[in-house]
DNA sequence: CATGAATGAGTGTTCATTCAT
DNA sequence: GATGAATGAACACTCATTCAT
């Protein structure tokens, strides 16, 4: 008989997640407890305990949220014109979320997720899946960069598919370390790089 | 005024700590309490209570133990006979020390010791040193060997090193998702990526 | 004032307690949640409460349930030809419903109503009841058959009584202990134990 | 190095298990709060749990320390002077303890753990030793009378046993549920049922 | 120095009960 | 009547920390 109740539970999650994941960006996941995510969603215990079996249960629940987003992101992204434009509009996407002052949020979010990934198998698999989802579109589009001709084809495109997330990665843990930090420089030594990849004749 | 005290009192620190680390990088911070610890330790509470304050100060001496031990590597490795040698002999330890079979437990102590920072400026101070010696050590060194003419002198050391110790940190988190990965394949790749850095004549 | 609903809402009320039951006897009072019982009589929260106010409610109804029940077959046991007739049909009815195979669920519930009588007055009430109805009736049955000469004279009826329910009692108690108990052997001595109490010259 | 240790441990145990039985025998053992237990053991919560890992773990404690007290019992009364004898001193010992006004602590502890070990494995183990001890001990000291010529040899002596156990049970329950209750009268009416048991020519 | 029994505030979680629909 | 989402007080249990010995 319930007819709009789905989309009721849905909102209901969304509330809770939001405000589980302002509450661990903010005070970390161990310092959080969850009467603070009760009063940031403004819900009882019992409700949000009908939403979520447990405390763990809320990090996997905002990983498999994000990874979600980025998954959207990256079908949208690789419908671009070429290849090259498909690598800038992906990179651009990641950059936008997460290394801007803006992404503050997510970045103190990802650290915490990695951390936890550690301890927590299904975490760890939310978060081999969000890491290995990007790695391999990537991958297809530097294939596609190399076909013509963009990229050198004498570099392994899952290799350097690795090599551009763990610059991402990387980059993040020092915007985390330190927000002033102007990622531009970065990214300029970035093209500078990957500009030394195309084939000389081009 | 017992002359021996010291270095007893050095002994049982340096036990401690190593029953620590043993018992975060096995079971992570949070999850790992005091009485573990303990045992890990063959000591007792009290006991553990004269050498350190609280538990957070032990992950602070866990970090900063680290560090002194790769400041003292990076001394020694800059003690080479070109920079270019003594930027692989860094690569090297960092390498040998964080990405083999052998660094696991050096992984998960050190992604849990980034999380924590996020929260404990005390850890935060120590990362960024960590993380800032070495940065500095391998700009330095990129300098020199702009000056050799064996990398591009159009590039910013600073924004290189950055990029380095990115590339590193990111494919740390790699191994740590996936201890099967086998890095060299993609320190192949970072080889090409930085033969296309040197200038074209040499 | 429809005419049907009364019947309707014991209906109700019988699906209810049915399923509290099965649950109490299953897990426990205690550890049967009302949601357990919800699911079990296929009814919500919400009506339920319409027919009890409380958990406590439920045991109480169950513990009346069962005592109206006992009523009744004590009120057909008693139309017997003789009190001798009449007291082994009240015993095969106790022992036909406690102490078989298919008493266990009885049994589970009536030690669970004897510990919360303890603490319930409502339901040490109706515990109370429930005894003294048996033990006066069987009491006067004893009475019918020392006057037939059937059972000593010197043999006071009440207390005689007393001794029959406790032996029914405590053989429930080692029944539920151990199921596979064979009550027919007990029976045997019962038997015995009462033949030595007639009168010898019968 | 701890000389006195074991015995202030032992203190401590029983301290903590006099006053979960006084609450339990007061309040029940679900209306219990482990709090309360603290407070009337003067002790706070870590201290207790390092002595017992559950509020379930105390149920146990509890029923054990009652089986191993009678199983003393049970030794010293078969030291009697003759079967006759030491079952009367058996029979003694239970009724004083738990058929008195005195009694009523270990009646009200008795049900809820009989009701408990429905549930708890562990518990159900308690009681089913706590209950075969005494009735083989009993029906040893029957055989013993038989021998003697105070009991008639066709009763089978577990059988009998059986049905004493059943018969104290069953006045354990009626005491409960009716504190007045004189026992006296009822202890007549059963040496007049045994007195019946005894062989004619005696 | 070292011990380890004791502390007690704090946590995640449960579940009987209510009430707007 | 019936629903079931929401409530929130209460609970068992943990663990960093202390201190008398």
């Amino acid at each position: 008989m319930p007819r709009v109740k789905p989309e009721r539970k849905e909102k209901r999650r969304r509330q809770i997640v939001d405000a589980a994941r302002s509450c661990f960006a903010r005070q970390g996941f161990h310092r959080t407890t969850l009467q603070d995510v009760f009063a940031e969603a403004g819900l009882s215990a019992g409700c949000v305990y009908n939403y979520f079996q447990s405390k763990d249960d809320l990090i996997l629940a905002i990983a498999d949220d994000r990874h979600e987003r980025e998954r959207q992101a990256l079908i949208e992204g690789s419908m671009a014109s070429s290849p090259n434009d498909a690598l800038k509009r992906t990179a651009k996407y990641f950059i936008d979320e997460y290394l801007t002052e803006a992404g503050e949020e997510k970045r103190r979010i990802a650290i915490q997720t990695w951390s936890e990934a550690m301890l927590n198998p299904s975490v760890l698999g939310s978060v081999r899946l969000g890491f290995e989802q990007p790695r391999r579109e990537i991958a297809q589009l530097i294939r596609g960069a190399q076909r013509q001709g963009q990229v050198g084809a004498d570099l392994d495109a899952d290799t350097l598919a690795r090599t551009m997330v763990a610059l991402f990665h990387g980059f993040l843990l020092q915007k985390l370390w330190d927000p002033e930090l102007d990622v531009g420089a970065y990214l300029a030594v970035l093209e500078r790089i990957f500009s030394a990849l195309v084939p000389r004749g081009s």
